[in-house]
DNA sequence: GAAAGCTTGTGAATGCGTGCACAATCGCCC
DNA sequence: GGGCGATTGTGCACGCATTCACAAGCTTTC
């Protein structure tokens, strides 16, 4: 909407909150104008990449001076809807759930926690902060209370699928799911996953091919003793 | 090193993760063979891609059948170095710091976490689980008795450098870091980010521009009104 | 033992993202 | 008021990733 209308690249929009993030610092240290070289040394991206993502949102640089940090800042922040301090919704409070729910990070970057679900009739009613955790079929409820709630999902894997499709049918569009299940949901909703064992398995790989001479893997082209560690989801972060 | 010589791309390394933990569904159902297509509705990626994912490991599919399940799992564990059980170090015990602690997902999946470390003294020496946080500069002594550390990172974002220093300078090549904080370490040290607060705003995005009615943003063409909702780094998740 | 039916592995085409390089444009200074 | 240094915005070329399409190859059936 106004003046951006191209439509806006993936890679670019996983950006912009880098930007709006470094231009927040920036702001705090009354720097006035900032330019996409020095942006791009603070969120660790090549400079001409900077200027061509801030090309999609607008023309709103200043040649040979760089970008006003405060209106660059109130544009990113209006294309991401941060304006709008929308309410979310977590469902599944174990480990992961308790500390998104404390997460100051979450209301002090235009995100509301609006409730706390949980189908464990022993944690409802519990208080986090000021907020009580309620039955998760209320659901429905709440989301009609609110305007566009965002849902996150940090339940076990198998109770995943489940969650998402209450989601959908009390209207959610997105979702954020921290389960490692693949959700499938209607073309219309978005779901971003978050997968704390896949990123240590990312790294893993790293660290096995670089040369370090760390212990060959164990059973080497005999697959015989396959490696078998039990995969109990139950006493995870989620429960 | 073995079959696979060719490099494997990035795109893939990301997918294997998730092949890996289909595999193992199967094979908990006792399914003995696979197609890349029923892999491919499982983890949700295309079948084609799914294929050429596994050739870069290898050619462990068999024409017409499929692939072995059992040989499969243990093929990708082995690219992957799950074969190692890699100790993991946690820096920062606050809320997603104690989240992480008690994921039963990382031992699950070949990690083991070795200790729990902060700077903070009134938390030192309390208990998690079997595990006593330490001293975070403790990290060196800790990573000389054990092979090939992975770091993980939940301090809140101004620490984040402070630590990252520490643990290249302790020898660690692997870094998972769940802070704001954008790191600058060495070309041979891999980092991987995860911002829970980043992948809400890409949500906020395509809600934004998903063509629901709801209310505009504030302040459209003015920016005066400057959102400045505080941002308080310190009482979060990760204190 | 030949034919039919699957399923893999991969060549080739396409699309997306990245980064270089440079013209266009601005502010400043003399 | 003109020239100079700085910085943006973008055309273009390159490389990586995705997807299609199909030959190669295995199993089963008759």
């Amino acid at each position: 909407m106004s003046r951006g209308n191209r439509r806006i690249p993936d890679a670019t929009v996983a950006r912009l909150p880098l930007y709006h993030r470094g231009l927040l610092e920036l702001l705090r240290s009354k720097r006035t104008t900032v330019s996409s070289e020095a942006l791009a040394d603070m969120t660790g991206v090549n400079a001409a990449k900077v200027r061509k993502d801030l090309s999609y949102i607008g023309t709103y640089g200043t040649r040979g001076v760089g970008y006003d940090v405060e209106n660059l800042l109130h544009q990113i922040g209006r294309e991401l809807g941060l304006t709008q301090n929308w309410p979310v919704v977590i469902v599944g409070i174990g480990n992961l759930g308790r500390a998104l729910a404390s997460y100051g990070g979450f209301s002090a970057r235009g995100f509301r926690i609006a409730a706390l679900l949980d189908a464990d009739p022993t944690k409802v009613d519990q208080q986090f902060g000021d907020l009580a955790v309620r039955p998760t079929l209320d659901l429905a409820g709440i989301v009609a209370e609110h305007d566009s709630v965002i849902g996150v999902i940090s339940t076990p894997g198998g109770a995943a699928q489940e969650v998402a499709d209450l989601m959908v049918a009390s209207g959610i569009t997105s979702i954020l799911n921290f389960s490692p299940a693949v959700l499938s949901v209607p073309d219309d909703v978005t779901v971003r996953r978050v997968d704390l064992a896949l990123e240590l398995q990312i790294l893993s790989f790293h660290q096995q091919h670089r040369g370090n001479a760390a212990a060959e893997p164990i059973g080497d082209g005999d697959h015989a003793s396959l490696l078998l560690v039990e995969h109990n989801e139950s006493d995870s972060v989620y429960s």
